[in-house]
DNA sequence: TATGAATGAGCCTTCATTCAT
DNA sequence: TATGAATGAAGGCTCATTCAT
C-alpha cells in the first residue's frame, strides 16, 4: 500500500510516507521507544530527509497527532447526517468511530494511548480533538433533551459530565474491541447506545438515581 | 510525610521510599523518559541502592505497578460492604475508586496511561487487574439483574461488554476530575451511577434501544 | 602510519583505523580493561561511530582476532616455500612467524593473551588458528619423518603432542623475544630449530629417551 | 572440602577459605571480570570481611598469585631429589608439574593465563617465579652438559634460551592436557622429554641443526 | 531532492570500596 | 570477629540531530 519505494517523488507524497511509517512505528513501540532511525527505514528514506521534512521527532508526532486526528474527527463526523434524531446520530456516529479505529489500530494507539501520556506537548492537541468530540456528543445529548421534552431537563454541568462519560466508554471500548477480537464495530456500537441511551432516556425522564443518604 | 531522609534504614522501608519516589517520576514523565537518576534523587538514595534492592528499571516499573494495583483494589474492596444490594455496592465502589485515584493521581497515571503504553511485560500486570475489576463489576451487574427479576435477562456476552463500557466510563471520568480539578469524588461518581444505572434499569427491563434497520 | 586523522573517510577506511586502536588498546589493557571510549579516542572517532561500524565490545574484539589471526596465517604461509624440504620449510615458518608477531607485539598480545583468556567466545576463534597452525607443523613432522624413511616411524597421537609442544615453545619464545629485546626473530628460530629438529632426528632415529622403570 | 561455613573462625582459616574461592573466581571469570562479591559469596563471608583481611582486590589477586606459585614451585620442587642424574630430575620435575597443573586448573588459569595478562603489579610476580623455574631448568641442562662432556660446549645465552622453549613447551603442553582430557601427566611428560632431551642430547653432542646459508 | 558520515549527551547498569554497628 | 547499608566512579550502549556533498 502507498507508492513504490523508489526515489526522487514530490515533497507532499514523501511526507505522507513517512508519517505512515512514523504512525506505524509510534503505535507500537510508543513515542520514546520509537527511535528516528526505524521509521526512516520503513519510510524507505535516509534519515537526514525526514529531518529536511519534519524538522523533529517531536514535530513529527505532533503531525502525526493530527493528521489522525483529523481522520478521525473526519470519519465520525461523516458518518452522521445532520438533522436526524439525536439517537440516529451518536449511532451513526458510533459505528463510525468503531470501525474506523478498528481498521487503523496503529493510529488510535498513538491517538489514545501515545499521545495522552507523553506531556504536554502532545496531550494538548490530543485534548483539542477529544473536546471536539464531547462537545459534539453534548450537543446530541442536549438535542436529545429537545427532542423528548420542550425544555432541557439537565443542567449544563451534568450534561458535560455524561458525554464525558460516553466517549469514555467508547474508548475504552475500542480498546477493548481491538484487543479480544471477536467483537464487531457494529456490536460494540450497539453495547454502548443501549447501554448509554437508555440510561440517559430515564434521566431525561427525571428518574435519576439517588445515592443513599448517607 | 514517610521517615526522614537520613540514612541507614532497614531495608523495608527504603524499599517503600524509593517505590514512592518512583511512582512520582514514572507517573509524571513516562516509564520510557523516567530516568533512574531522577528516581534515585528524589527517593534521596544514590542509584546503586535502587539497583541493589530494585535490580532494574523493569522489575522497579513492575514492583510499582503491582503495589499500586494491589491498593486501588483494596481500595475499591475495602469501600463496599458485601451483602448489600448491588446498587448500593456499586455505588460504594465508585465512590473508593474516585476518591483513590484523586488522592493519587501519579499512581493512577502509572496504572493507566504509563504501564498499558509500554508494552508486554507491564500491560499484561494490568490486565490482570482490569480483569478482577471488571469481574467484580461484572457481578454486580448479574447481581442487579436478580435482585430485579427472578431471571437475568441479559446474556453473558453483553454484560462483559456493559462492565467493560462501564469501567471504560469510571476510568476516564477519573482522567476528567483529576485534570479539571473542580468535580469531587462524589460528583464523579453520582454521575456515573446516574448515567449507568438508569441505563442498566432499562436494560433489565427488556427496554433495549434497538438500531434503525438499516 | 596510516591515513590522516581528518574527517569524511569512507567506512572500509575509518573500520581499519578503529581496529588499529582496537589492537592497541585490547592488546595493552586486556578485553575487560580496555574502554570503548579509549579505543575511540586513539582511533579519532567518537564513540557511537565504533558502535554504528562494530556494534558491541564484543564484536569489535573478535573482528580484531579474526583480522589478526588471518594476518598471522597468512604471514606464516607466506614465508614458506611449498615442496621444499620439510626442515627448511620449518625454518622458513618460524622466522616469519617470529618477525611477524615482533613486528605486531599489540597483535600477538591480542592473539596469544587477551583472547585465550576471556570466555568462549574468542577463546574457540583463537582455537580455530591454532588448530591450522598445529595441523600445518604437523603435516611438516610428519613429511620429514617421510623424508627421512620410508616408514613414518612415529605413531600420530605422539606427532600431535610434538606438534603442540613445538607451537607452544614458539610461543612462549615470542613472547620472550618480545619482552627481553635483544632477541631477534631469526635468534628466536634458530634457537627453536636447534632444540627441536634435532630431538625430531634423533626420534625419527628410533633414538627415544625412556622413562626410567620407577 | 574445606571448612564448614560456620561462624568465628580463626583470622587464618577464614583467609584460605577467601583465597580458595578467590582462586576459583579469578580462574575462571579472569581477573577484571571475576567480582568482589561473588568471591565474598562463595567464601561464605560478607564482603567487608574480605576487605578486613585482603585489603583490596589487587592484593587478593596478589595474594591468590603468591600461594599458587610457591605451591606449583614447592610441587616441582618436591617432586625431585637433587643429585641424581640431570635427565631423571627433569623427568620428575615434569612429572610434578603436570601433575599439580592437572589437579589445580583454576590455580593454573590464574597463574598461566590472568596473572600474565592483567599488567604489572601482577606479571611481575609471575615473572619471579618463571625465573626460577627456567633457572632450574637452566641448571639441569648445563649440568646434562656437564655430565656429557667435560666442558659444556653450550654458551650461556644458548642455554637460556632452549630453557625458555622447554618451560614454554611445557606451559603449552599443560593447557593442553587440561582442555583436551584423554592426556595424562605422565604421558605429556613422556612427550616432552622425548621432544626435549634427545635434541639436547645432540645439542651437547655437537650435532646442532644449522640454518641454510640464505 | 537526497544521503553517507559523524557526534554530544544521556541513560542503564556494575563494581570496588567504605561506614556504622 | 563480623555484617547490613550505602556510594563515587566509570563503562557499554543508544538516540536525536547535523554536516558536507
Amino acid at each position: 500500500m502507498g507508492a513504490v519505494k523508489g526515489k526522487r517523488m514530490p515533497r507532499a507524497v514523501r511526507e505522507q510516507q513517512m508519517m505512515d511509517a512514523a504512525v506505524r512505528v509510534f503505535g507500537q513501540r510508543g513515542y520514546r521507544a520509537a527511535s528516528m532511525d526505524e521509521i526512516a527505514e520503513l519510510a524507505g528514506v535516509s534519515k537526514p530527509l525526514v529531518y529536511l521534512y519534519l524538522n523533529s521527532k517531536e514535530e513529527l508526532f505532533t503531525a502525526c497527532i493530527r493528521r489522525e486526528a483529523a481522520a478521525l474527527v473526519d470519519a465520525v463526523r461523516g458518518g452522521v447526517t445532520p438533522g436526524e434524531p439525536a439517537d440516529r446520530q451518536l449511532w451513526a456516529g458510533l459505528r463510525a468511530f468503531f470501525t474506523h479505529t478498528a481498521e487503523r489500530p496503529d493510529a488510535w494507539a498513538v491517538l489514545h494511548s501515545q499521545a495522552r501520556t507523553h506531556g504536554e506537548p502532545f496531550a494538548a492537541e490530543i485534548a483539542v480533538m477529544r473536546e471536539e468530540i464531547v462537545a459534539f456528543v453534548t450537543l446530541l445529548i442536549a438535542e436529545a433533551a429537545r427532542e423528548a421534552h420542550d425544555n432541557p431537563l439537565l443542567p449544563e454541568q451534568d450534561v458535560a459530565g455524561l458525554a464525558e462519560a460516553l466517549v469514555g466508554a467508547a474508548e475504552a471500548l475500542a480498546v477493548w474491541a481491538n484487543a479480544a477480537s471477536g467483537v464487531t464495530a457494529k456490536e460494540a456500537a450497539a453495547t454502548l447506545m443501549n447501554f448509554a441511551w437508555s440510561g440517559l432516556g430515564n434521566l431525561m425522564d427525571g428518574k435519576s438515581w439517588s445515592p443513599p443518604s448517607r
